[in-house]
DNA sequence: TTTAAACATGTATTTTGAATACATTTTTTA
DNA sequence: TAAAAAATGTATTCAAAATACATGTTTAAA
C-alpha cells in the first residue's frame, strides 16, 4: 500500500511554491534542484497541478508558477484523493471487474472502506497552510533565501 | 493507492477456511474452484499463510488446510498489516531510501502518518470471527453445501 | 527582430513489482 | 504402490509507474 510518487512530488511542488510570496513566481528548474528532481519529470507533475486549476502558470522568459489560490483554500485530504485515481483497495470495490461470488455478501469491502473513510477524514483535517506554518525553517531547508 | 491482490485472496482463503466446522479441511481446488482463481496462484496464498501461522496444513491423500486458530483470534487489521509489505507511502517514510531535503521539518509525514494509523485502528476493531457471522448466505454464495 | 528562457504537449522507453504459470518434490492414505 | 494433496523453487508475463526524449509555443529582454 503506498502513495504514487507524482502525488509525494505533487505535494512538494505545491509546499515550495506555498513558500514564496505573493506573486513570486517558482520555476521548474528551482524546485528540481532543491529536491533533485528531474525537471523532466516535474514538468508533467506541475503540467497537471495546473490543468487541476492548484497552480497558475505563466509561460515565457521570466516565466514560471504560483499557487492559484491561498494555501488556506488547498485542502490536503481532498488533493490526495484526486492526485491518487484508484482506490480500489479489493477487487470488489470495482464492480465492473469484480468476480468474487461471495461480494453481496461479504462484510470486509464494508470495513476496509469503513478504514479508507477514516484515513481521509484525517487529511481532510488539514490544508496547505498547516503544512507551511513553519516557513523559516523550510525556507532553511531549501536554500530559499528568505 | 491499493492493496495487494495478495492481500485480498488471503482474505477469502481465510473466509472460505473459517466458514468450514471444526476439524474440517478445505483444498486449494475447492477455495480456487468457488473464487475462480488459479489453484497455481493460491498455492502461494495456502502456503504463505500457513508459514504466517494462520492456517495449519495437513499434506497427503485427504490433506488440505483449516484455521490454526479461532476465527477471533485473527484480526483484521494485523493481518492486512503483515500481508502488505510497504506502507511507505511517502519517500521521506523510508529513511533509509529517502532524499528529500525538507524531510527533518516537513510535517507532512506526521499528517499522513495519522491518517495510516487511523486507517489501522478501524481494521483492528474487526476479527475473522466478524466478517463471517452470516454464515449460512456467505455457504450459500460458495455453493457450500452446509 | 531575434534569441533565450520558460512552460506545453505528445510519445517512447525503462523499471519495478505483482501476478501468473510451470516443474518437481515430498507426504500420506487408500 | 498409486493417487491426491501440499511444499518449494524458478521462470514468465503483464501492467503501471517512473522516466526520458523531442518538439512546439509563448513572451520578455537584448
Amino acid at each position: 500500500m503506498n502513495l504514487k510518487k507524482y502525488t509525494d512530488f505533487s505535494l512538494r511542488v505545491l509546499i515550495f511554491a506555498g513558500l514564496k510570496s505573493g506573486e513570486e513566481l517558482s520555476t521548474i528548474k528551482e524546485v528540481s534542484d532543491v529536491y533533485s528532481i528531474s525537471p523532466e519529470h516535474l514538468r508533467k507533475v506541475v503540467h497537471d497541478l495546473t490543468k487541476r486549476g492548484l497552480l497558475t502558470s505563466v509561460r515565457g522568459r521570466n516565466g514560471g508558477f504560483r499557487l492559484a489560490k491561498p494555501a488556506s483554500d488547498i485542502n490536503i485530504g481532498l488533493l490526495i484523493r484526486s492526485l491518487e485515481s484508484d482506490f480500489n483497495l479489493l477487487e470488489c470495490f470495482d464492480k465492473g471487474t469484480n468476480h468474487c461470488v461471495i461480494s453481496p455478501g461479504c462484510s470486509l469491502k464494508h470495513v476496509v472502506n469503513k478504514a479508507l473513510f477514516q484515513f481521509f477524514k484525517v487529511l481532510e483535517e488539514y490544508t496547505l497552510e498547516d503544512l507551511i506554518q513553519n516557513e523559516e525553517e523550510l525556507r532553511e531547508l531549501m536554500g530559499m533565501e528568505s
